[in-house]
DNA sequence: CGTTCATGGAGAAACGTATCTCCGGCCTTC
DNA sequence: GAAGGCCGGAGATACGTTTCTCCATGAACG
């Protein structure tokens, strides 16, 4: 009955440890071979429901449990997915520092873990040696600079890497962005016919996709409208930086009567120096800021944002990863397949393909002059304005 | 010259895909053999200097990274750790949904990069094979309940477990907590010196260590003192239910003159239940809650509050976690020591290690009659930047 | 009665690395 | 002049799966 141990003559030669059993040992505790275990496991093969139910359970009573090592390195896929974000600055990584990337990974991660994949998280600058001692099937990168050597590096190893933000000159598989340009239109909108004449913006020094396309919208619409430009930069992950800008912004002597802050903070940042300088929210000052942050709806007054809806990003970037990681083997062909390394070939040339989501302007008094069902009468401008 | 290929057989006969290069293709470009090889790229062995730099040189060129499945497999070790939440309720995870956890996270996902581990995130509900499918070499798991059968079968395959929040009956390798008595008994303190008569609770329905031991504190704090224990409790993972909870607190008869919140949102939610009943703060009511948030600096009045210094346990957390991973091997012995699994084997019997960490108390507005000066974050003048 | 097929399953070859064992030279040393 | 001792490196094995290939058996079918 137990002539199995005979077939494995190499654990029979080693001295019985109190090792983990490995299929070996559950294939010679059902009496049957490596080949049936492992199909009747994994739900393949041709085998009758007797054998396969006999089979899990001497699994289960040997407290088996396939090393997931050795399936990846046979199988070529680990079930597990990079989520990189660029680091601003010095910090080790502004994660969860802003609302928007908290939510955005929660819900990448809660996407993945119902694909059955799990989440890495790995910051781009992290020490080479923590990136190639993982096996990734694939990445989502978030914000990815121009030219971002990561992305590039791991799109040529074959890994899949999709972005949230429109990528620069970094091949990625695809990308996910919000319509910036649409977005920061319909806010500019909305405070024109909210009565604003002069809008500023507070924006930052990076040149990520989503300041620049944003600065890049406003400044477009003032060409348009004929409005001169009223704004000020300032380095996004310094939070004290945010502060300051803002009070210069309010400084001015060409000072707006209305103010859109690209950045988390700017809103309370923002609401804080108009105080300084006795401005009245709305009545002398419209404030519009970008947050996740629902802290902003019992501010005083409660603030209009705008909301990327971070969570739909992330569910969407996972998607679209997981699907290029599966679509993958089902591309290469039938048999001769199997043999093709995981390297993911776009197709042809031209563009990756990108999907712009929406974004959602939540209007609070912040943008509301007086009453805030009717929008008729204008504010009478602040100060000699 | 070329002649190597000859050596692997193999890979002569399957025809040449484009497939990543390996370490045999490495080793044939330089004309020596897989060994050498590892062994220069590795830093073993005994090599002359010149023969590694052209090891290395060659690797280089030809783009060869290690595949990390292999290593996994061959070493044991993945350099990945689990970091784990127990789910409240149905939500994936509230994760990041409280400061807390997002703060500790970040802190736990640093430290473990900056010692060469990535941070895979896994909640405690997920399906049973993606947990299986993932080489970890050990788990940090946040407030495991008890009898959490995670944990145990976490700890009976082999990986070191180490928690976050005293274990109730979960053999963990260690465990780091606040000091929750202590805490819990300086803010009592500090309210009654505030002038406190009748301190009330609002605490939390759940079992996790946080919650239980710092209501028991307060309980034995009121048996001591003689004061008849005022508290509400309500499921904290409920945001809606908190309002309710502060608003069923002061409705009370007995209404408590100075109130504790145990969760994050008792701040705001407590502060909106006395401006209904007409209660001033600090004059009518005293307020402390245990948040991590900024925001409390900025409410009206600034609300004194307790933080966990969530970053200090993520760090020692991680740090234990690794310490007890690589501990393993240096304790196995040292020839068949690499025979062994690295399988954790506490010393002898008794409780696991345990670690606890001191808790701050911020004073502000809310907890101190008439004196409205803040001992923190004093406001900035308009000027200065 | 011979041929085909479907069924149930075994054997063995990878996957790519780390590492244990061993071996040939060359140099020293008595 | 023979016996170690060190240097530089090659060979082979094992890590634990998945999966490709192939075989024996018996039934169906002409």
């Amino acid at each position: 009955m137990t002539a199995a141990a005979n077939q494995n003559g190499r654990r029979a030669t080693a001295s019985r440890r109190l090792e983990r059993a490995g299929i070996r040992d559950v294939a010679a505790a059902a009496g049957v071979s490596i080949t049936t275990v492992s199909d009747a496991l994994n739900g393949k093969g041709r085998l009758p429901d007797e054998t396969r139910s006999r089979v899990r359970e001497v699994a289960e009573r040997l407290g088996y449990r396939p090393s997931a090592a050795a399936r990846t390195l046979r199988t070529g896929r680990s079930g597990l997915i990079g989520l990189t974000v660029t680091t601003y600055g010095e910090e080790p990584f502004t994660f969860t520092e802003f609302a928007y990337f908290a939510e955005m990974a929660r819900a990448a991660t809660s996407a993945a873990l119902g694909r059955g994949y799990a989440l890495v998280v790995l910051p781009a600058s992290s020490r080479h040696d923590v990136w190639s001692n993982i096996a990734l099937d694939g990445t989502v990168v978030i914000d990815p600079p121009d030219q971002d050597p990561l992305v590039t590096e791991l799109y040529r190893s074959g890994v899949p890497v999709v972005s949230d933000g429109k990528p620069g000159n970094c091949p990625v598989t695809a990308w996910v962005d919000n319509d910036h340009e649409a977005a920061v239109l319909n806010i500019l909108e909305h405070l024109s016919e909210a009565g604003a004449r002069r809008i500023g913006l507070l924006t930052g020094t990076s040149t990520d996709t989503y300041t620049r396309l944003s600065t890049e919208a406003y400044l477009a619409w003032c060409d348009r409208v004929g409005q001169e430009p009223v704004y000020e930069a300032y380095p996004a992950h310094d939070p004290a930086a945010g502060a300051v800008a803002a009070d210069r912004l309010l400084a001015r002597p060409d000072r707006p009567d209305a103010v859109y802050g690209l950045f988390d903070p700017n809103g309370t940042d923002l609401l804080a120096a108009a105080r300084r300088y006795g401005l009245r929210v709305p009545d002398d000052l419209l404030l519009v800021c970008c947050s996740e942050s629902d802290v902003y709806a019992n501010t005083e007054p409660p603030i209009t944002t705008l909301s990327l809806k971070p969570r739909r990003i992330g569910t969407t970037v996972v998607n679209l990863l997981i699907d290029a990681i599966e679509g993958v083997d089902a591309g290469t062909g039938t048999t001769a397949g199997r043999l093709f390394p995981p390297r993911y070939r776009t197709a042809g040339t031209g563009p990756p393909p990108g999907t712009l989501m929406p974004t959602e302007l939540i209007v609070r008094a912040s943008s509301q002059p007086r009453a805030p069902r009717t929008t008729v009468s204008p504010p009478r401008p602040p100060g000699e304005a």
